[in-house]
DNA sequence: CGAACACTTGGCTTATTTACCAAATGAAAC
DNA sequence: GTTTCATTTGGTAAATAAGCCAAGTGTTCG
């Protein structure tokens, strides 16, 4: 849990859910220094939510686990509905 | 999400889904001071995902978000099928 | 009212996390 | 083989979080 405990872990993770992206595309996303980026894929890839596979130069990582998305579209319900 | 990320609280989630419990009842839960505790439960209120109400003499906490339960069950399984 | 009880808040120390820079690795291109 | 490019790792400083004790708040009970 504490894996999804960071924004710009959030962000890359929501981003995953769309494909799989390297380093790189995920440092442009998130907006700060890739060895920042790397940790960051480090604990996800740690806590079992992401793989990395390397092509040619660049590693791309992608999302291991879709459960997580379930739990962000039921977040995103509650705080839609939250304003009942 | 950062409000999920302790072990504490996660237990504290757990066994508010049961029923309410008053600060003492989650105190002996933990089996940490009863004021930390309470700065837990500060942090699940902050967050949205319990409610807290004075009945008498004690506080009783309650979830608030059902979701975060299915969560749970979705991590279970995925631990539980991690193995093939 | 005053004491007792259940809890919260403030203050402070220690532990954990985060971020950046610089240096190391590792594959690919020349 | 050496340079280059993408990424990881080490190191360190700054920010956040966690824990406990002591003091404060609010209710109930005598």
């Amino acid at each position: 849990m504490k894996a999804l405990a960071h924004p710009s872990r959030l962000m890359m993770i929501e981003e995953l859910s769309h494909g799989e992206r390297c380093v790189c595309e995920l440092t442009e996303l998130v907006g700060a220094d890739i060895s920042t980026v790397s940790k960051h894929l480090a604990v996800l890839k740690k806590a079992g939510i992401v793989t990395d596979e390397k092509k040619g130069k660049q590693v791309y990582y992608r999302l291991k686990v879709p459960c997580v998305l379930n739990f962000f579209h039921c977040i995103e319900s509650v705080i839609t509905e939250g304003s009942r």
